[in-house]
DNA sequence: TGGGGTGTTAACAATTTGGTAATGATGAAT
DNA sequence: ATTCATCATTACCAAATTGTTAACACCCCA
């Protein structure tokens, strides 16, 4: 059972390595962007907002935990789960790793076999609250397995950003979420984006929706509420 | 979308490239405050307090290194943006810009649209969520999470400027809040607006609620009680 | 290789808002 | 009672913000 289209960053200075572990992943219906140093895992974290990073502690121009500390610094990376690969009895990594906040640690050598079970349940991990339990509300059912919205159970189909953005809302449904944060949340922090993007697809969504379930409060952002 | 009002200092020796990219930030609603060297940059740091504060490396009199280092030892700087421009393999300077608390760094050359983009998510990024709680008083209760205001759990809808100033006036019940006060926390301490703006909003926010819970004190300013 | 779906942008329309001016009340001090 | 400063009210307008539509580039897949 796949977590589908979750994005998985991948921080190794070793080709080989990347090579094995990311084609493994694709088999299995991850998204898997690479990186060969720390500074381009970083970039390329700002950039994708992936749901997984997994770092190798030994990395040229920033070691895993320079990584993971500059990523924890930051709010949009508060969620994320990150995981370091380290040498099999690297204990003092271990311990400085946990400090600035890694969820785990993957033991090298490791099986492509092994390490795809062990991505698997991390998502699982985090998927409980959110994947188990769609969101229902009204006559709208959000189930974020399927990317897919029912109306009176009517299934209805939204493009995969309009899905996000409806199930980002609807997350906590009456509150209002800023622009900011759908930005960051939905695009990523450093995308750029023009300033009519957000009303295009809350358009989207309003019109394929057909009820007026999203408000706009102006100045500030929408909310979802029923 | 843009973060409006937000003061920049850019401290670059370049005029061309201090004018371009200060002509594209002004038209985003920001401040800019330009300075051609280290010495200024911090002469004008001091002077405005900007929110973000963007570095060249290399500079006459001091490099941004140092004026970084200068600022980060005041209290008054802790949490000002300090962003880097550099050169764009210029790892050495990546280094010792964290060491000394740079958030970030911009490499050169940049487009004028990068810049407004980068800089955007830099305010995004302070522009944390207010998961402030909701506060109750009599039938009156305000949700600032949900920028909505209810009566007897009628909603009501507040404009922005409207919610923000009841939202104030509520966070102490009957405390008086000079005029000033409301002006320089609700407009802002630059913002320059006529005597009869804050009675206006008065109004709107009386009219709308319908009962009379805020009580003005003649001379000194208003209060909000039940 | 071309067609459908997707994400983004530009351009314009529609709407809301925030602010002001003008004028009318109020009330305390003279 | 008159005066003066202060606040209330109203209507109006400009600016800010969002809605809508159409067009475009892109990607994937047949």
């Amino acid at each position: 059972m796949v977590s589908a289209g979750k994005k998985i960053l991948i921080a190794d200075d070793e080709p080989d390595i990347l090579e094995i572990i990311s084609y493994n992943l694709q088999l299995h219906g991850y998204e898997v962007i690479t990186a060969r140093d720390g500074d381009q895992a970083i970039l390329k974290a700002k950039q994708n907002q992936p749901d997984l990073i997994i770092l190798d502690i030994m990395m040229p121009k920033k070691n895993g935990i320079e990584v993971c500390k500059i990523l924890r610094a930051q709010p949009e990376f508060n969620e994320t789960i990150i995981v370091f690969l380290t040498a099999l009895n690297d204990e003092l990594s271990h311990v400085k790793g946990l400090e600035y906040g890694a969820d785990d640690f993957i033991s090298k050598p490791i099986s492509p076999k092994i390490m795809v079970s062990k991505v698997n349940s991390f998502f699982r991990r985090i998927n409980k609250p959110e994947t188990t339990n769609a969101i229902e509300l009204g006559d709208i059912r959000i189930v974020p397995d399927e990317y897919m919205v029912y109306y009176k159970d009517q299934p209805i189909n939204l493009a995969k950003k309009e899905f996000e953005l409806l199930n980002y809302l609807a997350s906590k449904p009456g509150r209002v979420f800023l622009r900011n944060e759908i930005l960051s949340r939905i695009w990523g922090s450093e995308v750029i984006v023009g300033d009519r993007t957000i009303d295009v697809h809350i358009r989207k969504i309003r019109q394929k929706l057909g009820i007026d379930c999203i408000t706009t409060v102006k100045g500030v952002g929408y909310k979802f509420e029923i």
